[in-house]
RNA sequence: CGGGGCGUGGCGCAGUUUGGUAGCGCGUCUGAUUUGGGAUCAGAAGGUCGCAAGUUCGAAUCCUGUCGCCCCGACCA
């Protein structure tokens, strides 16, 4: 391609709009532009890395045993209502109506119509396993998408759904799942680590979600070097380590006034976070909970909400605590408390704490489990945190950040169930298929790949993905052979099928330079009037600092060396 | 949905408080001089100031309404 005749508009400033590095970006770099809020067009390079992203994930499917297929967008209102989900998915979903006032939504996933499609022509148990997928636009009507493409309304996703007869084949399909993922980040030359996810909404047991590493990554991993354990904070466990036993002191009413947060109590009554106990009320659904964490930690509000299986869960606001409790905010605490009282493990670990007394500037002190109040539940609900217990082997956890590109779940007969989705098994019985599903965000790991593979001057394309691999830069066109001398080398690396630029504008060589290193080509071949008496040329690799001189003829192989 | 902010040429912004000929930088076009890391000089094009309805002799500026966008939070692949 010739740089004269790209459509790359490059921008020298950072459009106000865009926060995070992969945005800035791919706007600078002429990539992508802006329709409406979360709602991009791919523009010439942006959409090459699209296209051989999905490239690499096709090649995988394929082997892993998928077919491709392609879907509606548009999808009756009937098919969501089937399985539930027209009410489940809320605002979240764009929804339309057409001239005769039938309802329609913009899919944001395709569960429910590959589930019909298949329930539609598969009768046997003979015609399974059966894994189909789908790499199309879709939509989600994010409350506010943001970061570019990291977080679209509309957004470019691969879909596999597996159909099993039993939990046995299901295992077997997600594994190839499994490993396929696997290949897939390896061959785009990603960082990336697996993790134990929370299966969500979706439902589901079993569920891993393919992380990409970056500093800014709005997911945080847990993880352990020892013995490889990660999960999703969301999922993450830890164990629980003994603690010395403390005789119990007597229980004291202690007045507080005007100390509100765990911090106040920490400064006045010199009692550290980890001696006191935070109390949270939830609205989960109907009914208003109490739940009690040690006082420097995190409720997990997905573990609570896994455990309660509610529909809706909420922080209580002030009314609702105070016609509970007797107290605002500040004050709150289990004992003599007429809830529900759900306890972190933590908890159980502690004696003689403090915590609010349900009376406005009162708290107790020398608290203690089972003698001044029985929760109904002690499980493990706070987020884990750097230096916990690893639930695999006993060494410390950390915590890095990524950016979640990969998400694989078991469905089991969920969708089936729901869509009454069945096949006849050997001996003649219907049987809801045993289904799953394995979602990769194309245009999310596009961005994902920058925010891991950048500088100060713009992208750093891993090969794999670069939308071309090698940039041949002419210093100045006006000089006849020099151009001359550059077009022939194209022309030889295009021959090779090697994918390349050539920089034939009649710009500084200082413009070309820059526009090079934004636009991230992992190669740049530099034709300089100086080193071309020579028959010289400068090869420079996007992610290394130093340039190497190189004969004329040794360009090809080089560059072969480098890719292949 | 709660809180905050912004809509002025392609991009980044000033001008709005106190109404009076719409400005700056970058980019674009023309010419000259330049030519290895976003050149210099000279000239030029390009804007119904988001939209609508008001107040006024006069509105980017004041009032009302409306649309869009951005940020923080809750939510999420």
């Amino acid at each position: 391609m010739k740089a004269s005749e790209l459509f790359y508009p490059t921008l020298r400033e950072v459009p106000s709009e865009a926060e995070i590095i992969s945005h800035q970006l791919l706007l600078r770099a002429g990539f992508i532009r802006r329709t409406t809020a979360g709602v991009y067009s791919y523009l010439p390079l942006g959409y090459r890395v699209i296209r051989k992203i999905m490239q690499i994930v096709r090649e995988e499917m394929d082997r892993a045993g998928g077919q491709e297929v392609l879907m509606p967008i548009i999808q009756p209102k009937e098919l969501w209502e089937k399985s539930g989900r027209w009410e489940v998915y809320g605002d979240e979903m764009f929804r339309l109506i057409d001239r005769h006032n039938r309802g329609f939504s913009l899919a944001p996933t395709h569960e429910e119509l590959i589930t019909t499609l298949v329930d539609a022509d598969v009768h046997s148990y003979r015609d399974l396993p059966l894994l189909i997928y789908q790499m199309q636009n879709k939509y989600r009507d994010e409350v506010r998408p943001r970061f570019g493409l990291m977080r679209g309304r509309e957004f470019i996703m691969k879909d596999l759904y597996s159909f099993d007869i039993d939990e046995n084949g299901l295992d077997i399909s997600y594994h190839k799942m499994y490993d396929a993922y696997k290949r897939i980040y390896e061959r785009l030359n990603l960082k990336f680590r697996v993790v134990e996810a929370d299966s969500g909404a979706i439902g589901g047991n079993e569920s891993h979600e393919f992380m990409v590493l970056a500093d800014n990554g709005e997911s945080e991993i847990a993880y352990c070097e020892n013995c490889n354990y990660a999960a999703n904070v969301e999922k993450a466990e830890t164990i629980l380590l003994e603690q010395d036993k403390e005789d119990l002191l007597e229980l004291t009413k202690i007045h507080t006034p005007g100390e509100r947060t765990i911090q106040d109590i920490v400064d006045n009554f010199n009692i550290p976070a980890f001696k006191q106990i935070k109390t949270l009320m939830y609205m989960a659904d109907e009914e208003v909970v109490a739940v009690i964490l040690r006082g420097d930690r995190e409720l997990n509000e997905i573990k609570l909400k896994n455990f309660l299986a509610c529909q809706d869960l909420y922080m209580a606001d002030e009314n609702t605590v105070r016609a509970n409790c007797g107290a605002s905010f500040g004050s709150l605490g289990p004992v003599g408390l007429n809830l529900k009282v759900y306890a972190d493990t933590e908890v159980t670990a502690m004696y003689n704490f403090a915590c609010g007394a349900n009376v406005d500037d009162y708290h107790y002190i020398n608290v203690n489990v089972g003698r001044d109040f029985v929760p109904e539940k002690i499980l493990d609900l706070r987020n884990v945190v750097k230096g916990d217990i690893c639930p695999e082997c006993g060494e410390l956890l950390d915590i890095i950040r990524g950016i979640e590109v990969g998400h694989i779940f078991k469905l089991g007969t969920k969708y089936s169930e729901s869509m009454e989705a069945t096949f006849l098994d050997a001996s003649g019985q219907a049987k809801p298929f045993v289904m799953g599903c394995y979602g990769i965000g194309i245009s999310r790991t596009m961005a994902a790949a920058i925010e891991q593979n950048y500088d100060e001057n713009g992208i750093i394309w891993p090969l794999p993905i670069a939308p071309y691999q090698v940039i041949i830069v002419p210093v100045n066109v006006k000089n006849a052979e020099l151009l001359k001398a550059a077009l022939s080398l194209y022309e030889e690396l295009n021959q090779a099928g090697i994918e390349a630029i050539i920089d034939d504008r009649d710009e500084r060589a200082g413009v070309k330079f820059k526009d090079a290193d934004l636009i991230g080509i992992p190669i740049r071949i530099t034709l300089g009037p100086k080193s071309w008496q020579e028959k010289q040329v400068e090869m420079k690799k996007r992610w290394e600092k130093d340039v190497e001189f190189i004969n004329r003829d040794e360009v090809l192989a080089k560059v072969k060396a480098i890719i292949y």
